[in-house]
RNA sequence: GGCGACGUGCCCGAGUGGUUUAGGGAGCGGUCUGCAAAACCGCGUACACGGGUUCGAUUCCCGUCGUCGCCUCCA
């Protein structure tokens, strides 16, 4: 179990190491709950998914956390905009969010973590830092001093004089350093609040992270994930706080941060406005061709989301969808429902097709390598089809082996593969196999037109005829389910 | 201004100091088919530009140009 990752607090590539041999837990930042997530949030979630899948599959055991933030100005502001309590918007997005990571073949993390129910763990949290003089209170707000932090600026490369010479914004007169920040916001009128000891207010934006990835992961937790975008202020300030608190460090053994997703010539971002709600793409195309578009380039590198790109996508995975199809009718009762032995000989060069996807994988994750070679394999088990059908045995020997591994493989990466067929009812089945009957019928007799005109008819309504070598083969496209 | 990434064939997108092709999409030609569809086979000889290092660079170094990101809330 030799795995590579860019870390990116020292940019490159380094051999994961993990605390307890065997064991990896990661912590990737959660949404914002006040709005459905775009597709650069999701991208990255599914992208952490998959590496969560694949350490699985390599044998680690994964614990992943995950968090909500449910409390912020921006929660406060949507919530009045619409009339109900932030509560309630923040638990509506919430559920929204579960269900478009749901429709990615996102699972569950093993720990779904919210602010508001660590609020005291923060308070705490904070006056540990005022004792230890790491943060000072100014009117009922606490600020995180970041020049008593030695090496703050060093996960983000950043010196604080570089900092400040890209200042775009006027830094708040009670601020003892312009870089210091909120640990604790004063509650304006009509703002949610908590008691603590400087008065009523709600925690800063970075102190939820590092109290909930440390109580539940401990400090010198093995990975810490999320949009290259939080590197800073995000994740430095993370960092300063928990390793400042706990007077020990590290507090991530590796970070790991996901590319940029842009429209056009952009990134596309909340507060450019250009964003494309990944809830609106998933009402009009399956979440496994978004999910395809995602992992199918580096999780490092800056992508684009497009309708050319989608259309790639949409027949990339169009393409195994089909050969799992075919493979299903080829083989029937043979079709290896789920793989127990995974198969490691097909494409027999080398050692196979299977090692090369884990050589890929293992590389810092390269999954357009694994997408190569998930397509040779669709490709050596295509070939195979025609033979298996005419009752050639060696052929359908080796199509078992090529899908057993597709459907191993596929898996890996989250993608599960149903049969359309199977949706429908054993009276629709009939319909369809007597109308097949009918237009073999007319063929026979060379009532061509008659025949093609059923398979319009039945492709109009989603169900696409293909003759094979040994007969007519039907399936339910996306559109007829 | 500081820090960083990138620039690969029509498009997307891997990769490498030379010997063997990434892969996908689109296109063209072929096989199969009554016709389709699917599939399979074949084809395009790509690495921004200018220097340098080297026997040899798309791959290393320097420079130029260009694109994008972070330095503000943001995945």
């Amino acid at each position: 179990m030799s795995i590579k990752i860019h870390d990116s607090a020292v940019r490159r590539i380094v051999q994961l190491e993990t605390a307890e041999p065997g064991r990896v837990s990661m912590y990737v930042c959660g949404p914002t709950v006040y709005g459905f997530v775009h597709v650069g949030n999701a991208r990255t979630f599914v992208w952490f998914d998959m590496i969560r899948r694949y350490l699985i599959y390599r044998g680690f055991d994964v614990t992943y956390v995950l968090n909500y933030t449910d409390v912020d100005d921006k929660i406060i502001d949507r919530a009045r905009l619409e009339k109900i309590t932030p509560e309630e918007l923040a638990s509506d997005c919430g559920r929204a969010f579960e269900q478009d990571m749901a429709a990615l073949g996102v699972r569950p993390p093993d720990i779904l973590c919210k602010a508001t129910d660590h609020i005291a763990e923060m308070v705490n949290a904070i006056e540990g830092l005022v004792d230890k003089e790491f943060a000072y209170e100014a009117d009922g707000d606490v600020f995180f001093a970041i020049e008593r932090f030695a090496g703050y600026g060093s996960l983000s490369h950043r010196s604080i004089d570089d900092l400040r010479a890209g200042e775009r914004i006027e830094p708040r007169a009670s601020k003892r350093h312009p870089l210091d920040f909120a640990l604790w916001k004063s509650a304006k009128e009509d703002e949610p609040s908590w008691s603590s000891p400087w008065g009523p207010g709600r925690p800063g934006w970075h102190i939820e992270c590092s109290v909930m990835s440390v109580k539940y992961l401990g400090m010198g937790f093995d990975i810490h994930g999320g949009g290259s975008d939080l590197v800073f202020p995000h994740h430095e300030n993370e960092k300063a706080q928990a390793e400042a608190l706990t007077a020990s460090k590290p507090f991530a053994r590796h970070w790991m941060h996901s590319g940029m997703v842009q429209t056009e010539s952009e990134k596309m971002s909340k507060s450019l406005g250009n964003v494309v709600v990944a809830h609106d793409v998933l009402a009009r195309l399956p979440g496994e061709v978004v999910r395809y578009w995602a992992l199918s380039s580096s999780y490092r590198s800056q992508v684009l989301f497009s309708e050319p790109v989608l259309h790639d996508a949409e027949q990339g995975y169009a393409r195994w969808k089909t050969f799992f199809d075919a493979a299903r009718y080829a083989l029937g009762d043979e079709f290896p429902v789920r793989p127990d032995a995974p198969v490691r000989r097909v494409g027999e060069e080398g050692d196979g097709l299977v090692a090369r996807f884990i050589e890929s994988l293992d590389e810092d994750f390269n999954s357009a390598r694994a997408f190569a070679t998930i397509h040779d394999l669709v490709r050596e088990g295509n070939k195979h089809l025609d033979a298996t059908q005419r009752g050639d045995t060696e052929a359908r020997a080796t199509l078992i082996d090529a899908t057993a591994a597709f459907l191993e493989l596929t898996s890996v990466l989250g993608f599960s593969f149903t049969d359309t067929n199977a949706e429908g009812s054993g009276l629709r089945d009939q319909l369809i196999e007597y109308l097949l009957e009918l237009r073999t019928e007319a063929r026979g007799e060379q009532a061509f037109e008659r025949a093609d005109a059923i398979r319009v008819r039945l492709s109009d309504m989603g169900v696409v005829i293909e003759d094979t070598a040994s007969g007519p083969r039907w399936r339910v496209s996306d559109e007829g389910r």
